[in-house]
DNA sequence: AATACATAGTCTATATCTTGAAAAAAGTCA
DNA sequence: TGACTTTTTTCAAGATATAGACTATGTATT
């Protein structure tokens, strides 16, 4: 019950900084003046924290404004190439690594194709682990700039510097990616679950801006979500919060590939769709075939857009979002051709009032951005604890 | 994004103040020794923020404790009459309004019932007006001393001022009750939904202690949960979270009061349950049914089960609680007979991992602890924020 | 009874921190 | 050039937590 914050005053200075930088970041540029009204800190506090970190580089000057008749503002930013951060993405079909600089332009690029079915876990680390010195390598960034890998995984990532994942899908069962990645990298890791980093990624360049309360479903061949609360990721007790694919709704239902029955992935994942439809798929074909399947007006295609409506309205009554963001290759072409008729079977599925707070919108991220993500987690802790000099804080794997 | 949290020097110390103040309501009698490992400060600042709390009077010294060779350690503890908090349950029988000092003893009581479906505003009103001068009255506390009042009532609670309540089994749309209460009674409110107090009063004393990730549903002639994230109630971004009665559990399933088809509630609410059973009762003689029916061996009871456990798993999947609480009158008589059978259908539709780690365990306040909780909102605000001398917060109504 | 030892709690000196007010900087306008 | 405006920095004041010295209050031993 008892949730130690702040202590000494040092810490308030690196809460300060830290609450200024994430301001800035989010901001882009902004005077010193504009900053007292966002962070809340007195002007003279700002023109500190502010000095300090042009001192380390970390922020930079971007240009004036004329104000009517008086000193000019100075804009300020962070500095796009203070430091790097890498993100990757282990998906079914590939495992693909690139580089950002700050401002999450893409410097480099390595990607490796995955056969179908084959995830052996050595195979995936060592792609990971040579992506990782090929985009170093490609963007020529000094691996001193490196801030860090922000790794995105299929399945649960317990917490801790193991980093244990399990992932059915993958046929890994409690595989300590942390600790096989750490043997091979210098960099600090954030492993974390590809539905979560995607999210991060919509909450902060995507549908997501600028909501506290959100919810972002994925739905591909499978199906996720990941849950914003509050402006953070929700994890739960061990990371593996959101598993809203395996959710029933329908008991005795469907057989799902998890091995359980009437889950909601059973229903409105790609693969179960292609089923239900009698289309026979396999990997390379499955976009395409549920692309033309949508715009066919099957009524397998209703039976879907009802239980994705009422799939999302278990979401709004459970979590009384703001924003539902709909990704997902699969959410994506669904939410393009149907989007009214999913918010109507939303509406009939859920409670009144909490519907009429809650606005469901497309992803504007496309499906690949899950690395971005990844690398999110990376400048987040950035973000947060810039002082290097600051003692050990814990273990870098979230 | 920018989540401004301790600014100045200040804060810090009403920060500390808050946590050391938390701290020792939760331990109970504690010594200043003990204080220092359980917030994480320094002997030096444990010892000026007791010496403040003791000269304010918040705080009061608990005997000594002998310790092997050496100065023997005072215990302090909070002064239990230091203030008093009213809890109010809204209910669907009866308004019942209880007085308790800062120990959660119980000081007074009143209470007052409501004809069934007669649930007209200005009656609850009148009743919890007159309730709360009745138990200041009877307990002999000065209304100075008084340090709020907390009110669960069922529905939605929106926050603010005026919180503004939509509670369709009172047949209540858009009922400012903070502002009717307010003009009635000079002190601070927080009002709040039923099952999120009650959630609470479990949390603090009862089948929740300990957990920060918790979940507690709450099964009576409807049905609700109130979720624990992080130590601390999730409400969303209207207040409405947790509305898990009326997830849908069956596409196209049976008819639900709320006008829905295929709810939760329309499966495992008591209400529904007797329905379904062809048990023709009303308000008075529910609860006795439905504790017949249980023991029956009825087919609809183990349908009933297995929805149940259907929805706790999809709880499980959702929000990766350690501890699931399952309380409400009709939870526990279920719970009480048939525990181990609802784990079982829980495990049967939850994801492996996320329900190897949560505990599904029954609530230990049983079904009248709304007001209780109602009076920790009060509490909680006290230990958060002791020093009247503080500048505006947010509004009192929560 | 005196002394040594152990543990709990307080006091003091110090290094920080934020802040409001005053001062400085860097423009515009007439 | 001087008056005025707006932004930013500087400075003194007030407040805080901490380390470490110091005091308080016991038990154990001689």
């Amino acid at each position: 019950m008892v949730r130690p914050e702040r202590r000494t005053v040092r810490d308030l200075r690196r809460g300060n900084r830290a609450v200024l930088l994430r301001a800035l970041y989010f901001a882009g540029p902004t005077s010193r003046h504009e900053l007292t009204a966002l962070t809340g800190l007195s002007a003279a506090t700002v023109s500190n924290v502010t000095g300090d970190l042009l001192a380390d580089n970390i922020i930079v000057e971007a240009g004036l404004v004329d104000s009517d008749g008086g000193r000019p503002r100075v804009l300020l930013r962070v500095n796009p190439t203070y430091g790097f951060a890498i993100g990757v993405d282990v998906g079914e079909t590939h495992v693909r690594v690139e580089l950002f600089d700050l401002d999450m332009n893409e410097l480099a690029k390595s990607e490796f194709a995955l056969r179908p079915g084959a995830h052996e876990v050595d195979v995936v680390v060592r792609h990971v682990l040579s992506g990782i010195d090929a985009v170093v390598a490609d963007s020529g960034v000094a691996p001193s700039k490196v801030l860090g890998v922000g790794v995105g995984v299929p399945g649960i990532v317990e917490r801790g510097p193991e980093a244990m994942i399990h992932a059915q899908t993958f046929g890994w069962d409690s595989v300590p990616l942390g600790t096989l990645l750490r043997a091979g990298t210098p960099f600090p890791l954030h492993i974390d679950n590809g539905a979560k980093t995607m999210g991060q990624a919509e909450m902060w360049f995507g549908a997501g801006r600028g909501s506290q309360h959100a919810v972002i479903a994925l739905i591909g061949s499978g199906v996720g979500a990941s849950i914003i609360a509050d402006g953070m990721t929700y994890r739960g007790a061990n990371s593996s919060a959101g598993e809203w694919g395996h959710t029933k709704i329908a008991i005795g239902g469907r057989d799902c590939r998890c091995g359980g029955r009437g889950c909601l992935e059973a229903y409105i994942g790609a693969e179960a769709v292609l089923e239900r439809a009698g289309i026979d798929v396999d990997t390379s074909t499955e976009q395409a075939a549920f692309a033309e399947l949508v715009t066919s007006g099957s009524p397998v295609v209703d039976e879907t857009v009802e239980y994705l409506g009422a799939g999302l309205a278990n979401l709004i009554n459970l979590f009384n979002p703001e924003r539902i963001v709909v990704g997902g290759w699969a959410g994506l072409l669904l939410g393009q051709h149907l989007l009214t008729t999913i918010k109507q079977k939303a509406a009939e599925n859920c409670l009144t009032q909490p519907y009429s707070t809650a606005s469901i919108v497309l992803g504007r991220l496309g499906p690949d951005a899950v690395a971005l993500g990844a690398a999110t987690l990376v400048v987040d802790e950035f973000l947060l604890s810039t002082t290097s000099s600051s003692v050990s804080r814990e273990p870098a794997v979230s």
